[in-house]
DNA sequence: TACTACTGTGGGAGCGCTCCCAGCCGTGAT
DNA sequence: ATCACGGCTGGGAGCGCTCCCACAGTAGTA
């Protein structure tokens, strides 16, 4: 195969405009038209442009639009790698998958860039303002990241997950993490449950806060008192918390934990102390990730509309990168409780 | 200065190569080859263009160079959509960082590409020819899919996960699903069981095949008998296979299960049966999936290294690509047993 | 009839690089 | 002093497209 790969190291004689245009019998200008779908190009013309292409097996050449045309094409994925959380189910290949349905019908790559430490987002800004994508998906943003901020000011059309406060000033695509909450806790409520606990993600990520006050508006219409512990979406965090909740209330009679990993710590936790599920105990997670699905017993849990959410941001930033004037829309995805044995 | 500085940070105000060789006081051929690290250049020159590099910023435009050099510094990760097995835990994410810290300190951009049905495929062909790509990751490549061939023949490298048969003609990056399975079936043994059971994946997978050749080897080392049931790596074949090992033979004390899904749905239905794991009957998985860590009792499962196999995918990949002609490597990485409480 | 509008069309002028070929200089050998 | 031969260097010639201007042809208007 030695013989092919020499051929392709000088240009395979792939088929340029230039030949369709004379194959077609037409100017170099008119063949683009055809391409680029213009408008202004007769019918017969056309059809002969088309018929030209389709013998030779014309495909453009990226790297000549993109240079032309000072447009890529391609959005980039960027994805913070240290970020566990993030790259753990059922976030990463969910989104991918959205992202990746929304882009099929379209011309637009995806690139994937996965950053590391400070260092490397560094060179990112750099790397992505040099026009080497139209846009951008930026997820797992953290509030006090610049990255964001600064693709806006170079003039590149960014959407994120996940809002970052009330009022997110950048293009956003969210779940409704506050009725999620609500809505789990009303299930437990309507259970029967009265002593309520929750286990609390870090409450400077904003999705983390809205949970927290989902679960108080529900208490709240409940007429019960909160109970609260503090930990940050990691198992080991949910086991401490939980701990910490059966000393404060052994009569505790459910908890919702505000992530799946959390509700596995706080599960093992409740074993320990001798406690059925959901007999002594109801539990509910957040996120409808694997662990739920088998955990023992299965886990009640709050799904977020993941896949849908990276097709939705896909779509905004498609959206973004065509409109002439950046209109940043906001877009909250809703929830859905999915019950099993644990509640 | 900030005004200037903005101003230049601009996408139309981007410096170019040549502005660069103005500043340096050098002509364009010298800069690109101080850019591009050639030898050939005195130590004043090189020192006085990096100087003019850092003083205006300047970042090499991508499609112009991919014009000029007829490459792209870009390789494609290939993903067939349909394949849920592909995308569920932990490959997807595991191979992209893995593919992700390979390229780190490269150029290359990892471009992502989902395909769908067979139209989709079919202009895959084509789209990856068309000069897009310096190279094609390939997973969850099945032995009659004629893609990695098409693109071997049109001159493009390519790196396979998985081997398709015993000698595989193409560049490759395996598991040792042999030894993993013998170890898992040989921890048993060595636990004094004496009727073990597997459960197999569907036969027509290579590594499939050798999972079951594992399992054999490991009996004959033990003079036992072998009892298999084919499954097609879903919970639900679990489950099925599981019944039918049941009723044929009651007395089985240990199961190996080559997936954790199928091992969790054989786990459900022992349960059914009243039988105690390990106590009654010891079951292991296959993949270390977050499906393992999470069961109840804790699955001992193989785990395969998949980030050590995407970075090990890349790197070959890129030894390809530098290479005036293929060597076409096949690489085994080793696999590990990791016992938990269910064996 | 002469003029102004279109609609289609051809092709020049780049986009920002790499490649490569001359040409410059200094050095060592003759 | 002459020649040959390297190491460095500058810059022309593209790579394959898009953009845009000019212009032919046709049709509509006074």
């Amino acid at each position: 195969m030695t013989a092919a790969r020499t051929v392709r190291a000088r240009s395979a004689g792939r088929p340029t405009l230039e030949e369709v245009a004379a194959r077609a019998g037409v100017g170099r200008g008119t063949v683009s038209r055809v391409i680029n779908g213009s408008p202004r190009v007769s019918e017969e013309t056309r059809a002969a442009v088309e018929a030209a292409v389709a013998e030779l097996g014309y495909v453009p050449n990226r790297a000549a639009r993109a240079l032309a045309a000072n447009r890529t094409d391609a959005i980039a994925l960027v994805v913070p790698e240290p970020e566990a959380r993030f790259f753990a189910e059922p976030y990463f290949s969910d989104i991918v998958r959205g992202v990746g349905a929304a882009l099929a019908d379209t011309e637009m790559q995806l690139l994937l860039t996965l950053v590391g430490g400070d260092r490397e987002r560094r060179r990112l800004a750099q790397y992505l303002a040099s026009h080497r994508v139209d846009g951008v998906l930026l997820v797992s943003v953290h509030a006090d990241d610049p990255l964001p901020e600064l693709l806006e000011q170079l003039g590149i059309p960014v959407v994120i997950s996940g809002r970052r406060s009330e009022d997110e000033p950048l293009a956003s695509v969210d779940s409704d993490n506050f009725e999620g909450a609500r809505a789990a806790v009303a299930h437990l409520v309507a259970g029967g449950r009265r002593t309520i606990a929750t286990i609390t993600g870090p409450l400077d990520v904003y999705g983390a806060r809205r949970r927290l006050d989902g679960y108080r508006a529900a208490l709240a219409d409940a007429g019960l008192d909160e109970l609260a512990a503090h930990a940050d979406f990691t198992e080991e965090g949910g086991r401490r918390a939980m701990a910490e909740l059966l000393a404060r209330a052994p009569g505790l009679d459910a908890v919702f934990a505000a992530s799946d990993v959390m509700a596995s710590g706080a599960r093992q936790v409740l074993r320990d102390h001798g406690r059925r599920i959901p007999e002594d105990t109801a539990l509910i997670g957040f996120d409808d990730s694997s662990i739920a699905r088998h955990m023992d017993p299965p886990l009640t849990s709050v799904r977020q509309p993941i896949e849908e959410m990276g097709r939705a941001m896909a779509e905004l930033l498609l959206a973004e990168i065509s409109a002439t004037t950046p209109t940043r829309p906001s877009l909250v995805l809703p929830t859905e409780l999915v019950v099993r044995a644990s509640s």
